[in-house]
DNA sequence: AACCTAAATGTTCAACAATTCGTTCAATCT
DNA sequence: AGATTGAACGAATTGTTGAACATTTAGGTT
């Protein structure tokens, strides 16, 4: 996206610092500004505005947990519910303990989320899109089938929303909370019913019952 | 729960004209002791506080919609699928259209939530009952299985959550939400693979495939 | 001309003051 | 004695004001 060194990424560098120490709020266009030896007007000739700092930091974070994110949804090792089970822990753990090691991350999510809707709309959309590439492989691999996957996707996400943004929704700890996808997930790949006591075992899921 | 023309009934009902015409936090103890003709003073022989008339109310409400719940869980014509359809659909709509209908009711749901954190969960067991009467139910009829009823129903809480308190979390229309609520039924009852596609037909769930 | 600065501007925010309100309780009434 | 009152207290809320801040822009520098 930007280049090593320009201007741009120094001035994205000097404000991560500055809004994972301080905070969002705590810290002034004119310290960023003076970090980077420049003047607070000059940062408005790289970003329309702050908060546009703080979106381009998101996104780079985003950037690195979609590589692994992807990854994980078409590892050739595990079958449909383990990549599943990976994507969702993934995303859990790693909002959890974002926010869990530094408050500061919190202020910022609530920030954007508050301000900029379409980011976290974009967010999960981008997401969406590895869940559909997950669910096309699951059915390339003959795991299961599924005729629309963006729509199954979209299910996906609406019924693990809660363990999106764990700790703004609960005070949960992250044992529970990952018992509860768990559970959850189990429910999503199985049905309530469970079909097949065979197949249940090893939490294999085929398209047509043996 | 309370006598029809008690002291204490008077001051519930006095105080539900004022909370949803003023909204909780514009309305006054003295207000709502004018109403009733007595002193603000003479309020606390009732009520250990003006939260607790809140919760009053809310109480009242609540048991109004589980007596509907209930109904619906065991509901003889209809099947499984149907019956938690009924009752997730419900949910979302009453809350929709009390929060949709006056913003006051909005304000007092999130002062309680807020300052009363046992009550909400007190109401999500209260509902979790039902949904296992839900399912017992529907073992006793044959519709499905499975056998820790108690987990079951509180992953299907877990992942209708969006859907529960449904403008806090998102600002979906009604249609839009349920458009999702339907797809995060059909995963529940399903999974995500429909194993076999001449039961899917009809939505019915067998516990072993013919 | 491209790049940058620094002062100007209008908005936001925090600290403080004033007021209102929930709650208590000593006094009053029945 | 038990029920009720209403003045009194402190917590919370509101209103206000001044400083701090994000953003703009008129200039200066290379």
């Amino acid at each position: 996206m930007s280049g090593k060194d320009t201007v741009r990424c120094k001035i994205v560098e000097a404000a991560k610092k500055r809004f994972s120490h301080f905070g969002y709020g705590k810290t002034t266009m004119a310290e960023v500004a003076s970090d980077c030896a420049m003047s607070p007007g000059n940062l408005y000739r790289f970003f329309p505005g702050k908060l546009d700092i703080a979106e381009a930091i998101a996104t780079e974070d985003f950037e690195k947990h979609l590589t692994s994110l992807r990854k994980l949804a078409v590892a050739p090792a595990r079958d449909a519910r383990q990549r599943l089970h990976d994507l969702l822990f993934e995303e859990l753990r790693r909002t959890y303990h974002k926010l869990e090691k530094d408050p500061r991350a919190y202020e910022m999510a609530s920030v954007i989320a508050r301000e900029r809707p379409e980011f976290a709309n974009w967010m999960l959309a981008t997401e969406r899109k590895i869940l559909v590439e997950l669910l096309e492989e699951a059915e390339r691999r003959g795991e299961l089938s599924c005729d629309d996957k963006e729509y199954v996707a979209e299910m996906v996400q609406s019924a693990t929303m809660k363990f999106r943004y764990p700790q703004l929704w609960s005070k949960l700890t992250l044992p529970a909370l990952e018992r509860e996808l768990e559970g959850v997930l189990t429910l999503l790949i199985q049905g309530i019913c469970p079909q097949s006591l065979a197949h249940q075992r090893h939490g294999r899921v085929t398209t047509v019952p043996a």
